[in-house]
DNA sequence: GACGTATGAATGAATG
DNA sequence: CATTCATTCATACGTC
């Protein structure tokens, strides 16, 4: 969809200390932190190579004092670094849960062949039957299998469930209008969420940091 | 972790694992996920038909899971497909963005300082200085090259001497996060500090100067 | 081929 | 500590 004129390329690394002297007019974008290389190489060495995930707020504040030397930053900053890394790391890797296939959602359709642009499109589910269950997600909509993209159409219909509330479909900013039973208290639970990690790289001291082009740059382009 | 220079290949190269019949090259890339058609058909009926906006760790895995039968996917491209999705529609309809700009917002560059806060330490990762600790916690890994506060980079491996001092971009919330003795008291009590310091909510000095964008004027007027 | 747009991915910042 | 929001980066792609 739309997406804010994104102002892309500014230099190698980053800008955040800004205000140098006579440039870098501190986008208002710019109003999150970001690390800078040192300051992560030093975050990124606390935490994997000491071990250091439960910084106390002593602790906080005397690495992010530290971490000035290498361009703004704040305790909170760090703080939610920290919080991050560690929520991060947690919940990727936490794929335990058992595959409950049989009876979950199922894939019915396969129709239009078209552009896949815009809602228009024929979204006629509830064709097969509007399910309306409970238990895992249904995606159950109308259409007979068209065609398979490698022929393997499964057709692994089995109980629907659903229990998604009528949940409104677009949430305003208001808050999460549906009490999703996000917090459904099962027994394993242990969420497991997505976040970095997916690419990440070592901990420890190897960070890869490349020192492309020096002066003018641009050595690449599309 | 900026991901501006680490764009990682996130499967590790294989991104069609069945589609291969009429339609599979969506972006055949393969560099990032992109959604086969039915995959992309099931995601937006979840998505729109059913209000589907809330998946939990679960409901991902099962959607990914079945969704694979339409192409290589994994458990993040759903999610993330739903982050955004969510994320774009939200702000799609949320231009709201009301440009006050009342506020003779000060803001007082080049204050100097200098010394203030770059107490000098030695943070040196890697870099020849032994940095004596004075008690604190001990940054000490190993790195390569040294960066600037911009984050050019340059070698200075061994001392770098700045002060580039705080510098705030922007009239935010100057409160308590300089040499304030905000944690003066106890600590490593519950994680639960830090609420409201950093909260900023100038109390009408919502800046959003956004007219000061490559506005060829002189953007720093130190 | 540059440019604009769409979208996947990453992460800082919050909130509960 | 779990989950979500918001912002931004990066890149594929269509278009001029």
């Amino acid at each position: 969809m739309e997406q804010q004129t994104q102002q892309q390329i500014e230099d190698g690394g980053n800008n955040q200390a800004a205000g140098s002297s006579a440039n870098t007019p501190i986008r208002l974008t710019n109003n999150r932190w970001a690390p800078t290389p040192p300051q992560l190489r030093i975050l990124k060495g606390l935490y994997y190579d000491k071990g250091f995930k439960y910084p106390t707020p002593e602790q906080i504040q005397e690495i992010c004092l530290h971490l000035k030397q290498y361009g703004q930053i704040e305790d909170k900053n760090v703080f939610f670094w920290f919080q991050n890394l560690k929520a991060r790391e947690r919940q990727l890797m936490r794929p335990i849960r058992k595959v409950r296939v049989g009876g979950s959602l199922d894939l019915n359709f396969g129709s239009t062949s078209s552009t896949d642009d815009g809602r228009s499109i024929d979204l006629n589910f509830g064709s097969t039957g509007p399910t309306g269950d409970d238990g895992s997600i249904d995606l159950n909509f109308g259409s007979p299998v068209g065609y398979g993209v490698d022929g393997s159409i499964m057709e692994q219909r089995g109980e629907y469930h659903q229990e998604i509330e009528t949940l409104p479909l677009f949430p305003m900013h208001g808050e999460n209008v549906l009490g999703n039973p996000k917090t459904t208290s099962e027994e394993g639970s242990a969420y497991g969420w997505y976040s970095g990690g997916w690419d990440d790289n070592n901990g420890g001291s190897c960070i890869s940091l490349e020192l492309s082009l020096n002066s003018s740059g641009a050595a690449d382009m599309a």
